[in-house]
RNA sequence: GACCCUUUCAUCUAGUGGCCAAGGAUAUUGCGUUUUCAUCGCAAAAACAGAGGUUCAAAUCCUUUAGGGGUCGCCA
């Protein structure tokens, strides 16, 4: 079982569909569920509608789940967890105040070493966790360290070992009694015997922390995990929501395409074994080997990502990429296609297309000769070959060369430059008198 | 500061001791094609972070220095 756990708490970003599309892409290969699981642990971080959008961008990207659940549904689960390892001693109550653990951070930074739990609370039982509990006072539940170093062998990093010490005894619930992230996420994987965990390189330090966890809930099924180099922004900064390419809608304004988009974040760190650079989603589940990502971050690179796009406009049908400038005509998507020899994004291609269909200006320098020659479009009969339709203008307005193509050109097109007009004709003919006015 | 990860052209990368005076792709530049701008074709420029080892032989193994990144919460 293979799992994509985002919190609801803000916009998706390319670092989270990564990470869905990587988990999604291992399960179909090894033919395993996929599970969808909203983190929602902290509630006021929420944001109302957030899961939705989550689900539905999945669906925009062809990532498929088998099934999806709000964690916040384990409440009770987790309660009960964290209270059996209070039973067991293997976690212990906490009642230090905020001041006191502040005080011992500024300790550990004028003395120059990295702030530990001190310990305070470590020997208190379950004989103090009763008397806590009916005085009413505020206390946390923090597990204790582990006795012997965590190993977790990563597929792309290799086996990392952590020292108790680096482990911490860290707070698993919370004074208001939920769950903290690393807990409700443990104990998760483990109830839904997650095998294999793909997700960012973020999240790395927390991995011992899990299998400590699940080590002392008695857990015995091994995970593996799969930490993924991060996405730098072009400065080689973490990409954040501060860069505007990180962000999906802003790629959708922008007009870029789903298709694109999952192609680029799979060939990022991995062009070992693609057999070739433009792909789709099914085609990479066929040969994509998630153990050759490179282990190092990889800078976002929008030219990249542009010829990408262009690449994956142009595999578009013709009909379907008509309906994103306002059409439903094959014509219309050929004709897109033409000029995506000077355009990238869908938006960029509006800006060449529907001057097309808008009217001319015809004051400009062959204002005069487009008059003309739109005249002589008005009582012309309907061509069909762009040869015999020049040949009869050209004939009948005694215009040639330069001045014969320019204002035609900009009249049919309302540009001075692009594709071919011999090219272009056969496609905007039925709508030439539109066109030409 | 501590801990962890990482280091090949501008960018993504190929490369697992000899096939590498390092290959591809994008971007850049030049030439050719094109009654336009482009596309396209051809070509060019462009990298093993530094220093020490090991070896007949090192981009590849070891040591070390330097750089980059991540993480150090009752956030996820």
């Amino acid at each position: 079982m293979l799992r994509f756990a985002p919190s609801p708490t803000g916009d998706m970003h390319i670092g989270n569909l990564r990470v869905a599309i990587l988990n999604y892409l291992v399960a179909q290969q090894n033919n395993e569920q996929f599970l969808v699981r909203i983190e929602d642990t902290d509630v006021k971080r929420n944001i109302e509608g957030k899961d939705t959008e989550i689900m539905m961008l999945l669906e925009k990207f062809a990532v498929i789940h088998n099934s999806v659940f709000h964690q916040s549904e384990h409440l009770n689960l987790h309660q009960t967890l964290a209270l059996r390892l209070l039973k067991e001693e293997k976690a212990f109550v906490c009642k230090c105040t905020d001041e006191e653990l502040e005080a011992d951070r500024e300790e550990a930074k004028a003395n120059r070493v990295a702030y530990r739990y001190s310990g305070r609370c470590q020997d208190l039982t379950q004989d103090d966790y009763v008397a806590l509990k009916e005085s009413g006072k505020p206390f946390v539940v923090r597990l204790k360290k582990p006795t012997s170093d965590i190993i977790n062998h990563d597929v792309i990093k290799g086996d990392i070992s952590t020292a108790p010490n680096e482990v911490d005894a860290f707070v698993i619930l919370r004074t208001d009694g939920t769950p903290t992230y690393n807990f409700a996420c443990a104990c998760d994987d483990m109830l839904s015997n997650i095998s294999f965990i793909i997700r960012g390189e973020d999240h790395l330090s927390n991995t011992p922390k899990q299998i400590h966890i699940k080590n002392v809930l008695g857990y015995e099924n091994e995970t593996k995990y799969a930490h993924l180099p991060i996405i730098l922004n072009s400065d080689g900064k973490k990409m954040s929501k501060k860069d505007s390419a990180s962000s999906l809608k802003w790629l959708f304004e922008e007009g870029f395409v789903p298709d694109a988009i999952l192609n680029y974040l799979l060939l990022l760190g991995n062009a070992k074994v693609a057999p070739k650079e433009i792909f789709t989603l099914p085609e990479a589940i066929e040969w994509f080997d998630l153990t050759k990502i490179s282990k190092s971050p990889a800078k976002f690179d929008m030219n990249k990502l542009r010829f990408i796009n262009r690449e994956h406009l142009k595999m578009m049908d013709d009909r379907q990429l008509s309906t994103l400038f306002g059409f439903a005509d094959a014509d219309i998507g050929k004709l897109a296609k033409l000029y995506l020899e000077e355009a990238s994004t869908i938006k960029e291609l509006e800006t060449k297309i529907l001057p097309i269909f808008r009217p001319k200006d015809f004051t400009g320098e062959w204002g005069e000769e487009m008059r003309v020659i739109a005249d002589l479009i008005f009582d012309a009969p309907a061509f069909d070959e762009f040869d015999t339709f020049k040949t009869y203008i050209m004939k009948k307005s005694g215009f040639e060369g330069k001045k014969f193509f320019k204002p035609l050109r900009y009249l049919l097109t309302g540009a001075e430059n692009g594709p071919e007009t011999s090219d272009i004709y056969p496609l905007i003919k039925s709508y030439i008198l539109e066109v030409a006015s």
